[in-house]
DNA sequence: TGGACCATAAAAAGTCATACTTAAAGCGCG
DNA sequence: CGCGCTTTAAGTATGACTTTTTATGGTCCA
């Protein structure tokens, strides 16, 4: 089963931040909007303390500046982290998802064909199995609408790509990548299987992983994310 | 001149975290080390309201976890949100700053090339214009030891292309790009003057953005990366 | 006698209210 | 026009109380 995401924590000031969060990256506050402590205890009935350390958090992520004698300034989208995990869900959730998926998509883009070909230089056995294994489950449920069978392998295969490149930075897009996935399906509800060459192309990736074929790799795996930006332009406005 | 950088900010909050974050991304205090609250406040000789604002923010980073009854457990490397501008911040500034590198030039060996190409198709008038400004900056710069000014405009025109890509998060690495350069340059004095061909390659870039050849643009940019993983290879053990 | 299960106690984080300190924005006076 | 005072809202500290979770210990059954 998957787990319970990060968001909706427990605790009083991890409720009150997905209050603020999505309320904030959605732009009902836009930048500018100036709030004040208290104000915002008030209206979520909750203690100053909790507010405090909420808005820590948030300025961690530079969605807001607390500043003395003023308040919280929410700022403009351009400081925002949005790299941060969580910014990624609350952005994904509101209304700009279309944009958001779209940035993702193209980051996806070139990362993925660099972590495909560092994947064939140092992928272990355990990591090329796993490779075949999702790549085998992809074919197995690409057919007879069973999407979401497919979509754990699916997610799962591009997760050990990115591991299996031995490097941080790419290993930790895995979340996005399986967000950005997952929306695909989710949004609108596909009803056509997955086109067949698209499945082709993840058991060639597995397949030069584990001949150690980098130049292949990153190619099919390029192939792979050029597919995806289409589908995205088709789907999106 | 540069900003102040967004660390050792005003606030007991603020300089608790400066001192918690650090400790933990060099290791101080492994994964799996359980601190409590008011040890913490103890030690640093702040109060508990202080160390829970910190530590909320630490637990949004994913460097830590807080469980009742159990106190703040250290988490595993796996876990951080490593494109954390701050945890970067640290992490750059502690032992495994050689690794760190690492990762954050693979990293840029995957984006800035995308980046290039996208710039190439939507780089305004006036980004053109700050291109080849800097570019040529760095010609002038390039001989007799006139470092800290070549790096100046080395970061900033790596910074305009990013931005000039028009994707929001290849645009927010520019700080990241910015913290490689100038790691390289600082950490050991670099006493020869950039070579001549790398110089050459960020005109070759200037120019295929200004023609809109997002090819070749991406071609040259490709270069300048694969010669900064080269240059790393040589610094580095 | 040994093990499993449940109730209870203790420990530490979470929450709240309050009092007080500090910085800075804005106003008014010289 | 500028200097300083006032006022406002964030920052800090503390103590009392709540909640959750772990660990302990004891009982009952096999």
């Amino acid at each position: 089963m998957a787990e319970q995401a990060d968001s909706s924590g427990q605790g009083l000031h991890a409720r009150l931040l997905d209050a603020l969060g999505p309320a904030i990256t959605a732009g009902e506050y836009p930048p500018g909007t100036v709030l004040r402590t208290d104000e915002v205890a008030e209206r979520y009935e909750v203690s100053r303390t909790v507010v405090r350390e909420a808005v820590r958090v948030l300025e961690s992520m530079h969605l807001v500046e607390s500043r003395r004698r003023v308040g919280l300034t929410v700022l403009p989208t351009a400081e925002w982290n949005v790299y941060d995990p969580q910014v990624i869900t609350w952005r994904l959730a509101g209304a700009d998802r279309p944009r958001q998926l779209r940035s993702l998509t193209v980051l996806r883009s070139a990362v993925e064909p660099a972590a495909a070909r560092l994947a064939a230089g140092s992928a272990t056995p355990q990591q090329c199995a796993d490779l075949t294994e999702h790549a085998l489950g992809m074919v197995a449920t690409s057919r007879g609408h069973r999407l979401g069978e497919y979509l754990e392998h699916d997610v799962a295969f591009h997760r050990v790509v990115l591991n299996s490149s031995g490097n941080e930075m790419f290993a930790r897009l895995g979340d996005v990548v399986a967000a950005v996935l997952a929306g695909r399906t989710r949004h609108d509800v596909m009803f056509s299987d997955p086109r067949q060459e698209a499945v082709t192309m993840h058991v060639q990736v597995a397949e030069a992983v584990r001949e150690g074929d980098g130049e292949r790799a990153e190619s099919v795996m390029r192939n792979i994310t050029v597919d995806a930006m289409a589908e995205l332009d088709v789907l999106a406005p």
